[in-house]
DNA sequence: AGCACGCCGACT
DNA sequence: GTCGGCGTGCTC
């Protein structure tokens, strides 16, 4: 019934193939695949192999391509008969390890779900009553656990192990009697887990606007075309994204190819998924890492299976195992989210895009605030460009006022909501509609410090400063999580003179609570959004109108439609401004404009305040008038005079370890050879090395870090560049020290 | 990652 | 004389 995986064991008659271990290896290893391990196993089957004297866990990619000289070892065992991915994805994961530098067993760690080695993989015991329930009156001579046991399942006839155990403690050896005497069956079965089981009844399909026809009569033409096809969906806030999203699966799964859904935040997976389950029932998945692990494998086995062929996830999706893939979307591809970070640094929507070129698939990047870099590649004619300009819902976009913060002082005193916001939230509170107050940053101040010696109260393990949190006592690093109770006296000094500065959300919460105290107030960020619930309880307050101001960090921007929010305030938009990031300007326009698609969603009008000591720069004017296009040319303009993407690629190269003098040294060493890869392979013109720096925290959990920068003019010289220098470095770069490739930066951080 | 091999200091 | 420190190198 299983559809088997591709067979390996027909292709290598001298019983060779090559496996993927699951160790920082930058090579693959070859085994041979005994005779009685042969049948039905193919590629992506995930096996045991010994690797020195320890067993690990691989995945046979094919055949093997070279015969190594090394003595060849056996195939110990195969994990599981399922194939973890088809045999098109074996390229994808070789680009990954190339394109990212990264060892190729990383790569299937952190893109699959890990095999657990049992034999229970996806199942559980359960137990079935053998008997009709007059038969259960029978039996007499048992015992009185017994008799429980048999009078429960005689009322639901069967179910998990696990869940007889929460009603009758320790029935294990009693079953297993039963099971003996035939009165019960006991047995693995697969688990079967939905995460969109709660999905409500479908809505018949919205009628289609010219625009959305249009669009949709685009894609379709490319998904009968096949082939690579990339699309940039431009479209504002509530244009209707989503519905051209499902139009295009349905023309996608008419032709009888698979879709990919990928969305920035595990949050909007679970709406988005449950619109493609309402429009297309049970062959919908949902991946993410929020998922159990039982719940993701399953959805992965039934994916591999093709019991489904569409997925819907968080970035990790893109591994997703589907075989003939029609159609990939990546939603709000814009999103700083889709980076991963730590492990393989992958960004998920350039994977997407290159794992649609080699599937032949439709690609569609969807933005109501596209990426530079790919608003660019859309106006020179790498992606077709698709524009949804209309609301769909009747209001028009928000009122955006800038608040030069310079001319709302208040004496001395610089307050975090100036007079016309303070004002507009009376107008607001007055008309009973609600408020979102917008701040990206938790606790009551950033900085802690002695007013007599200037002594800074620093995390221990990073080169940061201390958040301090007022409501808990607490002095605590947002980076490493250390925290330490609120010192009373200055450890320097003695002295008791410690005062605060640089505002959080918790002083603007205090704030807003002082200044209006009839109103119903919540703030949600990651520190009173304890739990899970906790936030969702939230929302839905806010949602139904319990509240009247929200307070929040990026938690409350993304996707939440609050129809009754006519006043949207933007605290402090300048600190995303001058973060040190070449796209500090794009995130800030993303930032506010997404921000500002959160007012007037409902009947009624909405207008935002943007508080800033920086009205004329430029995201901010473009963020007023709604322009991307304005925003896109003053951004390109700057990107191009200083040499960043879309005109160049850039890698980091970062080297970190516990001594600051192993570090330095290692990051001179790294610098001084890849200046001579650069002379001795030609490549000064279109290369330059920025660095060695101290990274801009340069002391991380322990770590002190350094960087170096890689600005290259073209892909082809910065891979040669970093090929040569794995090379020449393959011995590592000093003790304790390791060296770190970020492609494509997000930050510099 | 782990686990070997290998070459220099204080101990039964 | 040896036990053990962790630098370096390999894993089919």
């Amino acid at each position: 019934m299983n559809p088997s995986p591709t067979p390996v064991n027909s292709l290598t008659p001298n019983g060779l193939v090559e496996v993927a271990v699951t160790l920082p290896l930058f090579h693959t290893l070859t085994y041979r695949l005994p005779e009685k391990l042969a049948t039905g196993i193919g590629i992506g089957v995930p096996v045991l192999v010994p690797v020195g004297r320890r067993q690990v866990t691989g995945y046979i990619l094919g055949p093997a391509r070279a015969t190594p000289t090394v003595t060849i070892k056996d195939v110990n065992a195969i994990l599981d008969s399922w194939p973890r991915f088809d045999a098109a994805l074996v390229p994808f994961f070789r680009w990954l390890a190339d394109y990212y530098q990264h060892p190729i067993g990383e790569v299937f760690r952190t893109a699959l779900p890990t095999p657990r080695s049992g034999k229970n993989d996806g199942q559980e015991y359960w137990v079935t009553l053998n008997l009709t329930g007059a038969d259960v009156q029978k039996p007499g001579r048992l015992g009185p656990k017994a008799k429980a046991i048999l009078a429960f399942l005689k009322d639901i006839g069967s179910c998990p192990l696990a869940h007889l155990s929460r009603f009758i403690p320790r029935p294990r050896e009693t079953l297993g009697r039963l099971a003996r005497a035939n009165l019960v069956i006991l047995a693995p079965r697969a688990r079967h887990f939905d995460p969109l089981a709660e999905t409500p009844a479908a809505a018949p399909p919205p009628v289609l606007s010219p625009d959305q026809e249009e669009a949709c009569q685009a894609i379709r033409l490319a998904l009968r075309r096949q082939g690579f096809s990339p699309f940039l969906v431009y479209g504002v806030t509530a244009s209707g994204k989503t519905e051209v999203y499902l139009q295009a699966a349905q023309e996608a799964l008419a032709l009888k190819k698979s879709v990919l859904v990928l969305l920035p935040e595990i949050a909007l997976t679970h709406p988005i998924g449950q619109a493609f389950r309402q429009r297309f029932g049970p062959r919908v998945a949902l991946l993410h890492s929020g998922l159990s692990d039982n719940a993701r494998v399953d959805q992965w086995r039934r994916l591999a299976l093709k019991e489904m062929d569409i997925a819907v996830g968080a970035r990790s999706a893109v591994f997703a195992p589907l075989a003939d893939l029609g159609l990939i979307v990546v939603d709000e591809e814009h999103d700083q989210s889709y980076k991963n970070e730590g492990g393989l640094p992958y960004q998920a929507r350039d994977a997407a895009l290159y794992r649609g070129q080699l599937a032949g698939a439709v690609t569609l990047l969807g933005s109501a605030t596209p990426s530079v870099t790919t608003y660019y590649r859309a106006q020179r004619g790498k992606y077709q460009y698709i524009s949804l300009p209309e609301r769909v819902t009747p209001q028009s976009l928000p009122q955006v006022h800038l608040v030069n913060l310079r001319e709302h002082r208040e004496g001395r005193r610089l307050p975090i909501i100036s007079a016309p916001l303070r004002l507009a939230i009376a107008e607001t509170l007055s008309r009973k509609e609600q408020v979102l107050l917008f701040l990206n940053r938790r606790g009551y101040a950033n900085v802690y410090f002695c007013l007599f010696c200037s002594h800074i109260f620093q995390c221990q393990h990073c080169s940061v400063s201390l958040t301090l949190h007022r409501q808990e006592g607490k002095l605590r690093c947002h980076y490493c999580g250390y925290q330490e109770p609120l010192p009373v006296v200055c450890p320097q000094c003695q002295s008791t003179a410690l005062k605060h500065y640089g505002l959080g959300g918790e002083f603007l919460e205090r704030e807003v609570r002082r200044l209006f105290p009839e109103a119903r107030i919540a703030r949600l960020d990651r520190d009173t959004a304890s739990h899970r619930g906790k936030a969702i309880q939230i929302l839905e307050e806010m949602k139904t109108h319990r509240l009247d101001i929200l307070i929040g960090t990026q938690m409350i921007t993304k996707g939440h439609d609050f129809p009754q929010v006519t006043l949207v305030g933007a605290v402090a938009a300048d600190l995303s401004l001058y973060f040190p990031e070449y796209h500090a300007g794009e995130r800030t326009f993303q930032l506010l404009t997404q921000v500002a698609g959160r007012a007037g969603r409902g009947d009624r009008p909405g207008q935002v305040f943007i508080q800033t000591y920086h009205p004329e720069h430029f995201a901010l004017t473009a963020a007023q008038r709604h322009d991307y296009q304005a925003f896109y040319e003053a951004e390109l303009a700057a990107r191009r005079d200083l040499g960043y993407p879309p005109f160049t690629r850039l890698a980091l190269l970062r080297l970190q370890g516990k001594n600051a003098a192993t570090v330095e040294a290692a990051a001179h060493k790294v610098a001084r050879a890849a200046q001579t890869i650069l002379r001795t392979h030609n490549l000064e013109k279109h290369l330059r090395i920025l660095g060695p720096a101290p990274a801009p925290r340069s002391r991380l959990k322990e770590q002190y870090r350094w960087q170096i920068l890689l600005k290259s003019y073209g892909r082809q010289p910065l891979s040669a560049l970093l090929d040569q220098l794995r090379a020449s470095g393959g011995k590592g770069w000093g003790p304790d020290v390791t060296l770190l490739v970020d492609m494509d930066p997000a930050g510099m951080q």
